[in-house]
This record gives structure tokens, sequence and C-alpha cells, in this order.
RNA sequence: GGAGAGAUGACCGAGAGGCCGAAGGUGCACGCUUGGAAAGCGUGUGUACUCCAACAGGGUACCGCGGGUUCGAAUCCCGCUCUCUCCGCCA
């Protein structure tokens, strides 16, 4: 969440951001809840001064009529700070709510735009493949070689769930453990993080378990939630904490299973496994100081790459817009790998992104440094490292051979232990 | 899951309705002392919000969290959470 007196001292830069964002959100009404709290907030505080001091009084030996009288002003401020607090914590919680609704600030850089169309691709890798043949999606591919199993899913735990099979078990510990070499390479603590995390944890990073449109599976009888990404356990990790400077910026990395409820998402774009209710992620979080995370965050994109050029597929890097960034992002990077089953023939499709979220997850979960005696909030980061899932999509279509056999990527094979996966399985 | 013990400032540790924002110690900072260091001595040392021109001064809140009792709560009552020990159960 952004500090409500920044809200106040940049309303107008507020407003129009929130316009851009294409956001619901009421910033005047913030401010205006802003000073009605302050208001009452001095009120209770002078009631309570004059308790205080009405209290003192009594420290001593007094006659009992004095006494008596004082007691009686006691009882009297007692039940008028009551009243005021009574009105004060409902101004509090609406306050709350709809600064909750504000969304972070924007990069000066990131594009202005309403839809998708308005990303601007920023650069390409790699040679988009063709085939002499006419290339199959994921979900047939997955069939034929018995590699993903959907109908049973659909059968066992409903929609948009699936099994991996054979090969595609062992390709996911493979793409797993790539991305964990990479990151461990890189000086990333390297982290399997809970699947389950307390709501306020999930809110304090952006998500609302309880919305009605919520993408999070709320666990009945608790306060937690399943994770919807280890970025909310990552960004968790330290919060309520008072960090070392010196321990900045801090890098970890989490393996997560996913948990989505896509309520509503369908149609030929989010067949398969492209969009499915659990999967299994690596995800990049880091911790950083305020002047740094403009670079951490070219960082991120830059590991980002490496993981997709390593795995031999083409891509393009897409600078989110305003109107298509979520709450927390003051900027987003994503990758779209080449998916050749995608669409008529072939499209981009979202494998990574990368987020600099600067002190808006930081602020609601108290993740803070000192510096010069004073505390100020860290900024946050994540980017995905491996959304398994979806690379094994792209795997399976960028690789796909004429004969039905799918080839392995160089960098792979010392994990998985195969090249190729083909019909013959003995 | 059951039983018991506990939760106080950076840390250790007093406290038992008003004199407690909290003794004492350690640590830390500054100063004195010293040829230099150690020891010793002195002073200072929480956070948030807020008033104010103010890094001067004032106010409010905070002794695990949330409620309650009271004119007044770190201190009493209730609920919760966490930690430790013992038992049970398991991968």
């Amino acid at each position: 969440m952004l500090d409500y007196r920044y809200i106040k001292e940049n309303l107008e830069s507020v407003v129009e951001n929130v316009k851009r964002r294409k956001v619901k959100a009421d910033p005047l009404l913030v401010v205006r809840l802003y000073d009605e709290r302050n208001d009452h907030l001095h009120r209770i505080e002078e009631l309570r001064k004059k308790r205080n001091e009405n209290a003192s009084k009594m420290k001593v030996k007094l006659p009992d009529k004095e006494r008596k009288l004082l007691v009686e002003e006691g009882k009297r401020l007692k039940e008028s700070i009551a009243t005021e607090e009574e009105v004060l914590f409902e101004i509090e919680r609406k306050l709350y709510e709809e600064a909750l609704k504000i969304p972070n600030m924007t990069h000066p850089e990131a594009p202005v735009g309403e839809g998708e169309g308005d990303n601007v691709e920023i650069k390409r890798w790699g040679e988009i493949p063709s085939f002499s043949f006419k290339p199959k999606d994921h979900v047939q591919i997955g069939k034929e070689l018995d590699l993903v199993d959907f109908d049973t899913a659909t059968k066992v735990s409903g929609q948009k769930f699936y099994y991996l099979k054979n090969e595609a078990v062992i390709l996911e510990l493979a793409l797993v453990r790539y991305a964990l070499d990479i990151l461990s390479g890189e000086g990333f603590t390297v982290t399997i993080t809970p699947d389950i995390a307390k709501d306020e944890i999930a809110q304090g990073i952006g998500f609302n378990p309880r919305g009605e449109e919520s993408n999070i599976y709320r666990i009945e009888g608790t306060d937690t939630c399943l994770v919807g990404t280890a970025e909310i356990t990552l960004g968790g990790y330290y919060s309520k904490e008072i960090l070392d400077p010196s321990t900045l910026p801090i890098k970890m990395a989490g393996l997560s299973h996913c948990f989505r409820r896509e309520a509503g998402a369908a149609g030929q774009f989010s067949k398969g496994l492209y969009r499915v209710h659990q999967f299994t992620k690596v995800e990049m979080f880091i911790y950083c100081h305020p002047s740094k995370s403009d670079e951490m965050h070219k960082y991120l994109l830059d590991i980002e790459e490496k993981v997709f050029q390593g795995l031999g597929i083409a891509y393009r890097i897409v600078d989110t817009c305003t109107g298509e960034l979520g709450g927390p992002a003051y900027r987003k990077f994503d990758i779209e790998a080449w998916m050749p089953g995608r669409g008529e023939n072939g499209d981009w499709g979202e494998v990574t992104s990368a987020s600099n979220c600067t002190d808006y997850q930081a602020r609601r979960l108290g993740v803070r440094f000192k510096e010069n005696g004073k505390r100020r909030f860290v900024h946050m980061l994540n980017g995905t490292a491996i959304a398994v899932s979806r690379a094994l999509l792209a795997l399976l279509e960028n690789y796909q051979r004429e004969d039905g056999s799918v080839g392995i990527p160089e960098a792979l094979i010392p994990y998985t232990g195969f090249s190729e996966i083909g019909h013959s399985r003995s």
C-alpha cells in the first residue's frame, strides 16, 4: 500500500496514476478519511491526556469528597473516550479498506496504455522454429506420448488439473533443478517454501484472499490460504523485521506449488497446461535498498533470459503497460516464449514475469532497514525463474519432431538423463 | 492432540493497581582518565504517530496479541498466539 501522507501530499499524481492504471480507487476519499481520522485521533488524545491528569491527581491521599469528585470526572472522561474510539475505529477500518485499493505508483518509463495491445516489446531473442509439418499443440503431444493426463485429473480433482506422467515427471524435476542451479550460482539462497500462508501475508503481498474475485484458495476454518506463488512466502519471510542494511540485497529463490482458482478463465488461449489450478514454480525474490531496485529489476530479467536462452526457446520481452500492471507493481517485464501450438500458427505466451514492487509490499508487511538512525522500507522485487507447466508446454511444442518424438535441450540432459522422448518406452 | 511453565526495552533481568516508559546489569555512543590500551569514572541510549519553524520542547500509544474490570493496569480477569518441557501420534 501507499503511505497515507504520501497520498495526501501527492494527491494529483496519485489520482492520475489510478486513472492510468485503470483501477477503481478513490484517492480523494482516502485523503478525506485520513483527515477525519487525524481529527478524531487528536480529540481522543486530548481526552486521554485529561484522563491521565485526572488519574494522577489521585495518586496521593485525598479527602473522600475531593476523591469522589475526581472519580466522577474520570468516569465521564472514560465514557467520552469510549464513544470517540468507536467512531475512530470505524473511520480507520474504512480508510485502510480504501487505501488498499490504491495501486503502487508507476515507473516513469512504463508504457502508458489500456490493455495487452499497449504493452511494448523491447527485445526479441532466438529463432521462431519452422516446421516441415503442421506442429501439434502440447495437449496432443502430451496425450500421444502419455506425458500429461487431463481427463483423469478432471475426474479426480476437477477441471484444469493434470497428472504428469513418465518423462514429463522427470522433466518437471529437471527444470526445477536446472533453475535452482542457475540461481545458486547467482548467489541466491534457495528454499522450498510452505505451500500455505496466512491471509495477512498474502494480503501484504497484494493478493486478496477474501475478495469475491479472488484467485486464491482459502482453507476453510483457518486464516490461511494456498499460495498462488512463492512470492507470498518469500515476501513474508522477513515481514515485521528490521534488516541490517549491510545484508542487502537479499536474494532468495523459492520452490513451491502454486494454486490459483482462475475463475472464469477459459478458451483457446488458456487451454491445456497454459492455465491450470496447480503448478510448480521456482520464484526469485529480492529485498534491496531503494536506490538499487531498478538495477535489481534488470538483474532479475537477465536471469530469466538466461534460463530461457539455456532452454533454446525463442522469446520476446514485454514492458507491461500501465493498464495491465497489478496493484503492487511499479514496473513489470514479462518474457513471452514462442509456443508453436498456440492459436492458429503459433503465438507468444507469457512464461515469466519480473516485477519491481518498490516499497508497496514492504510497507504493509513491515520490512525495514535502518539508515542513519532512520527506519526505511526496503524495496521488494520478484521474478519467475521457471514456471514449470508453461516451460514444459513450450518445451514440448518447440522441440517436437515430425515422427512424434520430442527432443530435450542440451542444458537439461544432465538433469533428465535422457535426450529425447519417443514412442517406445521400455 | 493432552499436561505444565513462560512471554518486559538491542540482550539479561526486576516489577506484583497509582511514585513505571519501566530498577539493576550487559551492550552501544560520547566524554574524562591513560604514553597507548584495558580497567575505572561521568553522561547518554526504544519505537510509532502527532503538535511545533525546530535533529529544542510537548502530547498520545506501546511491557507477546486482542478484549474486559477500574477514576487509574506491565501488574487483576477472559480469549488467542508463540516458546520451552513432558506425554501421545506419526513421514
